[in-house]
DNA sequence: CGGATCTTTGAGTGATGTCAAGTGTTGTGG
DNA sequence: CCACAACACTTGACATCACTCAAAGATCCG
């Protein structure tokens, strides 16, 4: 369901939206946006995955999120986007001006509750991130982490092989860690037999009772 | 101004508003809801600071935010409101009764556009506090913990004495430190002649500057 | 004045960062 | 198909920063 189906995608950028219906297709590595440029569209992911990363000055890097299906992006920005908003698969978005919004809203007044609703999400995925910086261990970041992953590609129980389309370096970026950090702490992980790394893509949850232990805290499954 | 100004206030509370046409008004440590409440209203803040809690079974406490005048709390909440949130100093709060939000959008469909705005704001303020976490060193946290106090409270400059309604606790379990390592922190900036302590309650910039670039990334000034 | 609470300071420890080397994987071009 | 380069990941050794535990000031409030 989407909210606003009628709006045309965002033809001025680059990356030609193809029209089949299902909204804009994007290769992985597309960038969606960058920091900076005017906030003039929403996206919603249909599927694929999406990175959001704050670059600093010093070279520092934040990976602030990390859109799955259903996810909106571009929401909770100002004039220009907070940061930059790239693909790590191929995906599909669909693409909602930002100008339509408001006059959708004239049009069908319901739909501010339902914008509500898309805030609270957005906050509420905010508290989470914030939640995971504040556990103090790396393990408890990691296996938080894996949690949540495994929740919102709807594959939270034992033994299902979860895809991971982010590299060690976004982990570490998004979690405030060094790669060696979530390297080290993923290898006791599996040493220890709570998880299962066939591959570099992808993981596989062997006890999710005790990665949930280790992620102590209530992880919010989305 | 109001977003709703038409709003009565919840009177279904404890804590009795008192009706002088500016609010609400409660003392300090006045609890305006529990996490697990209905997320029924909006609250916003006139005067005074208020604190967002979130406590974990293993006792461990996150400052989730500290709410100024003008900061708007209860916004991003589903059904339950996600933390507790209470007075640090004598306040005064505008209350909105959740229900009226949908009225009145209906009634005014231009709201719809301050309620995204709303959004972005809180949105924008969790990016803030998830940057803030995602500093490697204390000494940045506190840094721009402190620069962005000062600047919520229009003190922003050198030599102004600025109001520190929250006590070291709160600061810690905010940044994800510990009371000493804060303690230590600001103690240095002291000695370093970058800020003055007074007393508990209040601070000194007296080098913006080296305060600016000890918090390094860009600080984000409400 | 005295107790309670908050804050500061000190000493020691441990987890995570840093630096460095080595292994594995992917993709390209011969 | 293989060789090689580029890149991602893992592992090890060491240093450092922040945490823990402990005690001693400050401040507040009765």
């Amino acid at each position: 369901m989407y909210l606003f189906p009628h709006a045309e995608p965002d033809t001025t950028r680059s990356e030609r939206p193809v029209g089949d219906g299902q909204g804009r297709v994007v290769g992985a590595t597309t960038v969606l946006f960058h920091e900076g440029d005017r906030a003039d569209a929403l996206y919603e992911v249909v599927s694929g995955v999406f990175r959001a990363t704050k670059i600093f000055q010093d070279g520092r890097r934040q990976v602030v999120a990390f859109a799955y299906p259903g996810d909106i992006v571009g929401f909770g920005h100002g004039e220009a986007y907070r940061f930059d908003c790239d693909a790590l698969t191929p995906a599909r978005v669909q693409v909602t001006a930002r100008g339509d919004i408001g006059q959708a809203m004239r049009q069908r007044p319901e739909l501010g509750e339902k914008i509500l609703a898309m805030a609270a999400g957005e906050v509420a995925s905010m508290h989470d991130l914030s939640v995971l910086l504040c556990r103090k261990s790396a393990m408890e970041r990691i296996a938080g982490f894996l949690v949540s992953l495994a929740g919102r590609t709807h594959k939270l129980g034992n033994d299902q092989r979860v895809s991971l389309p982010m590299c060690r370096a976004d982990i570490a970026d998004h979690l405030g860690l060094t790669i060696e950090t979530v390297s080290r702490s993923m290898t006791k992980l599996k040493v220890r037999g709570i998880v299962d790394l066939p591959d570099r893509g992808s993981f596989v949850i062997r006890d999710l009772e005790r990665l949930q232990e280790l992620a102590e805290c209530e992880t919010v499954v989305h």
